[in-house]
DNA sequence: CACTTGACCTGTCCGC
DNA sequence: TGCGGACAGGTCAAGT
């Protein structure tokens, strides 16, 4: 579920939370959190200092100053939730008044039980973390991850560019020289596969995943399972500009909180208030009041008004 | 080569 | 209440 917004939600929490600190202690429990990792990742990641956090599609790029660089996938349920030196922390945030009791449940009143802003995981590790990095000051980074499809990888920063997906990946579509003439190429590479497979393709359009597929085409009134050959350049202008508004919109609401992302701070995103017909069946279209109906397009989930979008 | 399907995993939900 | 099975969807490998 961690699509591009998502990605670039925890990224630029990281960038704020973690750059400038020094790496002390790694451990980790599910081997394959470090797939093809070298022989012990500790000796090779404490003492290191994060010197910038970057994304490229829905990976992330964590460099050290050690000529290494952390690869992060999320895949489906993985997060990554920095927690500050808690005690000496809170205290000092404080100014010495009250306890650490009475700040948690002043936080508590504060936001109040499931308030957007709300953190949605608890104390930390819990049975889904499998890496833990502690930082020189206390701090922590949690690596989480329920179903365990995500992965970290170790790499020498010059040889993170030669790893197959970055090789393959399409063109990042918000970046300010990805043209519409550029997106509809690219799209067109493909004739009889489907729009929504088409923009799933990360060979073809770098970040789009199960949410932004629907709301774009939703947006485009393109059926998501039309043929790209049967889908006219005018339509996959609209497409290319709604495409863009939802990735932007999301970023700005800090992403979708569909079942359990959450950003750098483990709080929610707000997107899927604003999702037009993600997880939004037997409600009605926004835009003409027609049900909303689910069913499957390319092997996932898809979503459509069958009104606004006819094959 | 173009395109589709299954595997990787675990938590949740639904029907019996 | 418990239990089996379907479902969730990002990516790669294997299949048509």
């Amino acid at each position: 579920m961690p699509e591009l917004p998502e990605v670039e939600t925890v990224r630029r929490g990281l960038e704020r939370l973690i750059v400038g600190k020094t790496i002390t202690n790694v451990e980790h429990d599910w081997p394959k959190s470090f797939p093809n990792a070298p022989t012990d990742v500790k000796q090779f990641l404490e003492g290191a200092k994060i010197v910038s956090v970057r994304r490229r599609a829905k990976v992330l790029l964590i460099e050290l100053d050690s000529s290494y660089s952390l690869v992060i996938h999320l895949k489906m349920t993985g997060q990554l939730v920095f927690v500050a030196n808690s005690k000496y922390e809170k205290r000092n945030m404080k100014n010495g008044i009250g306890s650490l009791e009475e700040s948690e449940s002043l936080a508590e009143l504060r936001f109040g039980a499931g308030h957007p802003n709300d953190s949605l995981i608890g104390e930390l590790p819990d049975r889904s973390t499998r890496v833990i990095f502690t930082f020189i000051d206390g701090s922590h980074l949690y690596f989480n991850d329920q179903r365990k499809f995500g992965w970290i990888r170790l790499l020498p920063t010059v040889q993170v560019p030669e790893i197959d997906f970055f090789q393959k990946v399409g063109p990042e579509p918000l970046a300010d020289d990805f043209l519409s003439r550029d997106f509809i190429a690219r799209i067109r590479r493909r004739a009889n596969t489907s729009i929504k497979a088409t923009l799933l393709d990360q060979t073809v359009i770098a970040g789009v995943g199960n949410i932004y597929a629907d709301e774009s085409l939703w947006g485009a009134r393109i059926h998501p399972a039309s043929k790209v050959l049967d889908i006219s350049d005018e339509q996959l202008e609209i497409l290319y500009s709604e495409l863009r508004y939802v990735l932007n919109l999301s970023i700005e609401k800090g992403g979708s909180t569909d079942r359990n992302y959450v950003n750098a701070e483990g709080k929610r995103g707000n997107y899927i208030d604003f999702a037009r017909v993600f997880r939004r069946e037997n409600l009605p279209c926004p835009r003409c009041q027609t049900t909303i109906e689910k069913s499957r397009v390319a092997g996932r989930g898809t979503h459509i008004c069958p009104d606004c979008q006819k094959l």
